[in-house]
DNA sequence: TTGAAAGCGCTAACAT
DNA sequence: ATGTTAGCGCTTTCAA
């Protein structure tokens, strides 16, 4: 992991503030505040110092600097997966309302693995961050001590329904559960089945289902049928996930699918089959995407505010960086977007 | 940026080595070395020194680690935009390839802009990294000026056609906008027309559109019509760039849409104005996403091999950081999808 | 197999 | 407005 020889060693030993200082004969702590632009400097060695800056091509090095100041403008950002645009999307909103007060995301993917997260974790913090993001309320044990003691504002991503360790943004996986559930009810559907993925693996997912199911219970219905496809979510998935169910129950009046990368795939494949939407068979999503909602007919499904999430989750970091109080808790809530499929 | 004080002063002073060794009753090198399995140490003394760190709890510290041996494991990796599963993708293949090795990604957007991506590689290079990652070839001057001196591995991604600052990994945009022309006259189609969007920002598209009008160009064509449609790509703006476009040219055979996400809108529009494809409007488009093989028709298409991109450039910095030798320039290439759209 | 001494490049705190 | 001094927490010699 050495690194400071360069590929043909072009560079030499690494120019350094002292090199600066002595380009423009003033002492190390005044080329300090330059590059910080911190504290009084005078016009004229501002511009001494700049100068020297460039001619001798100095890159400021941070890894002595957080050490030195013992704070950094990292942001750590874990998240399950970038296979899937919805936490790109949450990425892009951390990015954009963190990235103008000067920190940076410093990114690890789990693939929905909570070992991982924790490895994640440990990684991110040796680096001492500014603050942590972690996607969702459920982790390890350990994970949680680590980031209970680190020091640094922590928000868990996306889900609220439960205990955060600190800061958590997102909303109730169980109430758009419960709400799907309601809106297929009250809209006159009785044999409902239900469309999934890795359950073990994607936690919120399987929140939705529970209480899809639990609110079909209770209004006395049962699931009419059910097939969880192996392996991630994806559009191809929910294509044949949509096929077997209709194989094994033919009669099914309205399928709620876990998320709209399996939605989508069902109307693909009530398309090549000349199964009409909603009137044969009704289907419903849950994110929002903007290609569900350009299909020939939009997706009845449920809108995430994604980009929101990472906003939010920036501005609580920000908001405690400062000193000011956070809510331990932000909901941004959803909205059913009425589609034309169900 | 202070933030070596929690939440609520529940953190003391940070855990450092020193404790660590008092705890365990050996030298701060000793520890060290446990941490980092290097060098010899009796197995009596690593289970002390273990649970010694689990017992108070210690997280070692990178950034003062890494400026004493003035090398880190952070990878810079700079993509133009997140809003698009083309770059997670990458992104996915980078990370694949250099977490077993103990790297970690920090990734920045840059939206298509230059000037955020010479903002982008500065403040990246301040953290010392192991290496550097930037997309495409064309890069503000100032911004090569850095990367060629910076003194670690610099890869560009996606495109190979120029001259790399140092190693290139991708494929020929201009090879794959010629053979795209190439396949719709061969298939005999003649009255062609191309939608696309922001070119200024997105150059390799715009590199695949020349390549295509110089192709069309020597072989006695003209293009019949083209749209821009503003801002980014999407599945809506496809589906309105199509609708415009057929509106100003009825009479087009097939249209190149500059990528996937506008062709699966223009498909869309086909789908409810019922047109018919591929006889009566022929699509092709570029990337070959997952959707749009899952469409009804799957889509027409050019294959990139995205993650094996990421991966391969992970493997490069993997290699060149063990001394091995590594092509300036290593092309992925890419593979035309016969679909049912043209 | 372990340790002691000497920094890495920068910044906080206190002068001047 | 600028400088001096003393570290930040770790790793690299070199020595034992």
């Amino acid at each position: 992991m050495a690194q400071r020889k360069a590929r043909k060693g072009q560079t030499g030993p690494a120019v350094t503030l002292t090199d600066v200082a002595r380009e423009a004969r003033v002492s190390r702590i005044t080329v300090s505040r330059v590059i910080r632009r911190q504290g009084p400097i005078a016009a004229e060695t501002l511009k001494r110092v700049e100068a020297a800056i460039r001619k001798i091509g100095y890159v400021p090095n941070r890894v002595a600097g957080s050490l030195a100041s013992a704070g950094s403008d990292l942001v750590g950002v874990i998240l399950p997966s970038l296979g899937n645009i919805v936490f790109p999307d949450v990425l892009n909103g951390i990015h954009d309302s963190v990235a103008p007060h000067g920190y940076r995301a410093m990114v690890s993917v789990t693939e929905y693995s909570l070992e991982a997260e924790y490895q994640a974790v440990s990684a991110l913090l040796s680096w001492r961050p500014a603050a942590v993001m972690v996607t969702g309320l459920e982790h390890k044990k350990e994970t949680i001590k680590l980031l209970r003691n680190c020091g640094v504002p922590v928000v868990e991503l996306m889900d609220i329904a439960g205990e955060p360790i600190d800061i958590a943004v997102g909303m109730s996986h169980q109430r758009v559960g419960e709400e799907t559930a309601q809106r297929l009810l009250g809209a006159g559907y009785r044999r409902i089945g239900l469309v999934g993925h890795d359950l073990v693996r994607d936690l919120r997912a399987s929140k939705r289902r529970e209480s899809f199911l639990n609110a079909l219970d209770e209004a006395g219905h049962a699931l009419a049928g059910e097939v969880i496809v192996p392996g991630a979510s994806s559009v191809a998935a929910g294509r044949t996930g949509l096929s077997q169910l209709l194989k094994l129950h033919p009669k099914i009046e309205a399928v709620y699918f876990l998320n709209d990368d399996m939605a989508i795939g069902g109307v693909f494949h009530c398309m090549n089959q000349g199964v009409r939407l909603p009137d044969q068979l009704a289907i419903i999503g849950f994110n929002g995407l903007d290609i569900g909602q350009a299909l020939p007919q939009p997706l009845t499904t449920v809108l995430t505010r994604r980009r929101e999430i990472g906003a939010l989750a920036g501005q609580c970091v920000l908001d405690r960086l400062s000193g000011r109080e956070v809510p331990s808790i932000t909901d941004v809530g959803f909205d059913f977007i009425k589609g034309a499929t169900a």
